[in-house]
DNA sequence: TTAGGTAATATTGTCGACAATATAGGCATA
DNA sequence: TATGCCTATATTGTCGACAATATTACCTAA
């Protein structure tokens, strides 16, 4: 898998972050086909390199296919947002566990100054906090838990998956304020290297925000049941 | 990703679980470097067929590749594996909380049935348990989740870099008598739908598994470092 | 003798062509 | 009209060849 930070090298590297992009952002739309010899005159590539792109897009989970068929992107459901939310609440709990016992004295204080910059953010009223800032939180004690394999699964499926989500159900940037203090309230367990409740609080902080997508996509759901 | 349930169907199939097959079991060295065109003519196909294998074996992290330089078997550590086990109890633990909920009723007598089954095998003194019995035991329970992506991502990826570690470290079949009876605790937990308990009972489980194998290894490692 | 650079070699990356399989459409038959 | 089969078409799977990159070996110079 290649990590965002490196650069891509070779054909294929832009290529499947392309894709990945395009699937992402709903330019290729969920549930939809991909045509290996489509998609090699829209990106100008051989066969050879498209196959490989959704091989990797595969192995993210954002692609899905058959021997012989061919492959699709993954086609979004509430249940499966739901789902990834589950794993999600395990694994980001299991960071912050981590993060509270392995993270250094100086990426603490980092993540504080981190906390403050978004608490006068928060403080002057802008709503930017959520997409940038809450990222950047959660990477922070993703990659604080020093596990390669949590911060893999995490870093290279998981989050691209629900990010895809989000921006295709239109789900940006809610529940700003509330997010803010649970954030605080998690940086000060892992300052108290206390593993225990970082977990704890880590967990429910991402089952909040999971109930919190439940009731917006519920309600959508009857506004549109409603119109018609 | 290929379900091992699912038949082997290309050719490309086939080839990419024989070679996950000769990696975990230690054929391929890990740590070794794979030569796509020593591959190619070892198992008699394309090179293109060995490099989707690769790929695929790369999206399951038993290989490490880089650009222009190819791919290696990922290298044995105990830290990786105490890894390895950390995201295991994250994950095998919101398993069985979902087993919990989401079981059907028959599936929940099929596991008290295994149980019994197994109690026999125990009581009759085999140690033949532990390699079969518990897989299967921990495999309905992922199942039983009926969570996808978690399913996905443990028995895709995880079970078989557990596998690796523990053929390659010659760590099969300890821990018996008391692991039965850990799996009992769960499967109450699970019969009275109590999903708390059965995800606490099942993240301690394999928290015990982990501290057995690091004492086993450290053990192994100090008489090693006797004998010279 | 060692360090640096350059040429030779080997390996990976990319491509277009062909083979195998699935899909779609038309035709015959009940 | 509906159903089943069969052919035609399109798509995926596999292959060998060539291009680009990395590695190695060697040679020169300090």
């Amino acid at each position: 898998m290649l990590p965002d930070s490196e650069q891509a090298i070779t054909s294929t590297d832009k290529t499947f972050l392309q894709l990945r992009k395009d699937i992402v952002e709903g330019v290729i739309a969920s549930g939809s086909k991909l045509s290996e010899t489509e998609l090699s005159t829209n990106y100008a590539v051989s066969r050879a390199v498209i196959r490989e792109a959704i091989n990797r897009l595969e192995a993210c989970h954002l692609v899905e296919s058959k021997a012989n068929v061919g492959a699709r992107v993954v086609s979004i459901s509430t249940e499966g947002l739901m789902e990834l939310y589950q794993v999600r609440e395990s694994l980001e709990g299991m960071a912050a566990r981590l993060a509270a016992i392995n993270m250094s004295e100086e990426e603490i204080a980092d993540l504080n100054n981190l906390l403050s910059s978004h608490f006068k953010i928060v403080k002057d009223g802008e709503t930017y906090y959520q997409e940038a800032g809450d990222l950047d939180f959660h990477y922070r004690i993703i990659l604080g838990s020093k596990n390669n394999q949590l911060i893999s699964i995490l870093m290279d499926s998981i989050y691209h998956l629900i990010r895809m989500y989000r921006v295709q159900l239109g789900m940006s940037g809610p529940r700003v304020t509330t997010a803010f203090d649970e954030h605080k309230q998690i940086v000060q367990a892992i300052s108290n290297r206390d593993a225990e409740l970082a977990e704890m609080l880590m967990r429910r902080h991402i089952l909040y925000s999971k109930n919190s997508l439940q009731l917006k996509l519920s309600g959508e759901l009857n506004s549109k049941i409603k119109t018609k």
